[in-house]
DNA sequence: ACGGCTTACTAAACCGGTTTAGTAATAGGA
DNA sequence: TCCTATTACTAAACCGGTTTAGTAAGCCGT
């Protein structure tokens, strides 16, 4: 069935397919009363719906923006995604999301499609695996900002939580607690993962501050499928700490089974706190200790920035972090 | 910083842009191997990526689907989205998704929003609001596939869960477990909402079957808000069931902070069993019950059924709903 | 009445890649 | 040597909306 087009329109209303686009882009400074309601009346009766494609090949923009996420799996990624949406569609703006699985072949693969879908910026979790093509991006003058992970140049705006300080407030909790003993989990670090390496970082750090040696059996950071049986290892050699501190929600939910498994109780039998939330930490039993980060925040903060940088072109050499301040959400798990 | 485009390559390579393009699309047949390597060298050496806006403009496709679901924050929601996300990566096409937040006026607005971005097919979860303009995009031969819920015409492939199935299966091993008093929660049902009607349906249905009474006061269907306050006061009431059973993940989120509130033991002071899972629900001191929908299945078959109608262009009439098993998962708290 | 300015509308070029019909050169067979 | 078919490549129209420069009519002031 054939689409109705401008022209379609055109011929309808007896004007010109430029009198129609004056009409549909609310151009009326110079158009007649009779005029506008015989255009009006031709889109009504015909059902013209404007194509949108033809529009952005001559104007040069497409009103979309691509979002390229390392590991979507994580909560924190899809509410800061929700914030980008709900940004970006206040300006007339709407997202494709890929999802890298913390592949960089994968992430070049979908900067190169979003690239030549033409969007209009990109907003990605960097897997740290395309330095070179980020650079060559940049001096293309294509806008783009970082979010969550940092990359070995600051050649685009950079928001992520403070991750040192984000370990630091569930140490500093734990040792308040009267918990000296404590243990670490996270995702694997192979990858060199800003949060990851940061959150270890600081909890080293904080653990020195207060007088307390690093027990490095008690740091498990492993791939998600072998934390379970690292943790059971840890367990049985009897060394055990007395809490533990889950850097992100995967390692949490790894640890959680680990300890319904062993029948452990919280706080009673081993302290938990995690950074990152979900609803179900706080109907827990023993709800869930956590840090959160500010991702509504975050993201409304990355939209924003993307957006600026699309309208004003204004691309700087170099571009300072934003760390934001974690959120301690104190429960009863410790 | 000017774009690089076909004519600048063809410039370079001393060929035509005709010729350009036949390299770009691998059309090899009438083509020198000394052509081949200039164009080859020329877009390697300038850059080029190629426009797909003005590709989607002659070819009349974008490779674009949009997704519209009725409210986001269901899990089975955004499970059924990455398997739509998936079967259509592998078939090069990328996905818009929008949240209507049950709101009619939000899904026609995206709806007129997606067709104008031209994308090839529509997946949505109707508010069932639109009823009218669905059938126009019928009419127009657009194709579109819906999924979890029915509207008043079979015009368009429906997909969803034996929902009437699922809450026979819960009530049954409430049953089976010895429990005869049995309440349920569920979000609203004032928007005639498919899944909650027909899994309330399938819930007194049930009961009858098992010659139990219906308790009317026992059956909260409310805004997610009130859901609380309504199990208080039935509570309170003196007048309980032994057991609830909630027909979503959010109604039971909001029976848990209930039962949480009430400090109730699961399952001895109370049995739960729900509809649509959650990493979480496993590793709770009472791992929760529950029915699954086979949302992988669903996604991708909604996936595959508008990638055919966009190939084939073959509309029929009217379409047969197709309806998926639930899957029970039982765990430890009846 | 005439000239200049404003109003109302339009023709056609453009955006960038696709595709089709056309052209030129070459090779092979009669 | 000539004719036909094939190979290799290209010019230009097209997709649909935007935008700019142009045209015509009318109005106002001199």
């Amino acid at each position: 069935m054939k689409k109705i087009t401008m022209q379609d329109v055109a011929l309808k209303a007896g004007v010109s397919k430029s009198t129609v686009s004056q009409y549909i882009n609310s151009r009326f400074e110079f158009m007649s009363i009779a005029t506008k309601h015989r255009v009006e009346e031709a889109i009504k009766e015909l059902g013209y719906i404007p194509n949108h494609i033809a529009k952005s090949l001559k104007q040069k923009k497409t009103g979309t923006i691509g979002v390229i996420v390392a590991n979507i799996l994580h909560t924190f990624s899809t509410e800061i995604i929700r914030a980008i949406e709900d940004e970006c569609e206040k300006n007339g703006f709407h997202l494709f999301v890929c999802n890298a699985d913390d592949q960089p072949t994968k992430e070049r693969s979908y900067i190169d499609m979003l690239v030549a879908k033409q969007v209009d910026g990109l907003i990605i979790f960097p897997t740290n695996g395309n330095n070179d093509y980020y650079k060559q991006l940049k001096n293309a003058e294509f806008p783009i900002v970082f979010v969550d992970r940092v990359i070995n140049e600051p050649i685009f705006p950079t928001l992520l939580l403070d991750n040192e300080s984000a370990s630091q407030i569930a140490v500093d909790l734990l040792v308040k607690k009267g918990r000296s003993k404590i243990g670490l989990v996270s995702t694997s670090i192979a990858q060199n993962v800003t949060p990851r390496v940061e959150r270890i970082k600081g909890f080293r750090k904080t653990l020195v501050t207060h007088g307390l040696s690093i027990e490095e059996d008690w740091i498990v950071a492993e791939k998600r499928q072998e934390i379970g049986s690292k943790l059971q290892h840890l367990w049985d050699s009897g060394n055990r700490p007395e809490a533990f501190f889950a850097t992100n929600d995967l390692a949490l939910i790894e640890l959680l089974k680990f300890i319904k498994k062993n029948n452990l109780a919280i706080p009673e039998d081993i302290g938990v706190i995690a950074i990152d939330d979900s609803p179900f930490l706080e109907m827990a039993t023993t709800p869930i200790s956590v840090i959160k980060q500010p991702t509504f925040e975050i993201g409304q903060n990355a939209a924003d920035t993307l957006l600026q940088l699309i309208v004003s072109k204004d691309f700087k050499d170099h571009y300072e972090e934003k760390r934001y301040q974690p959120i301690l959400v104190e429960r009863e798990s410790i």
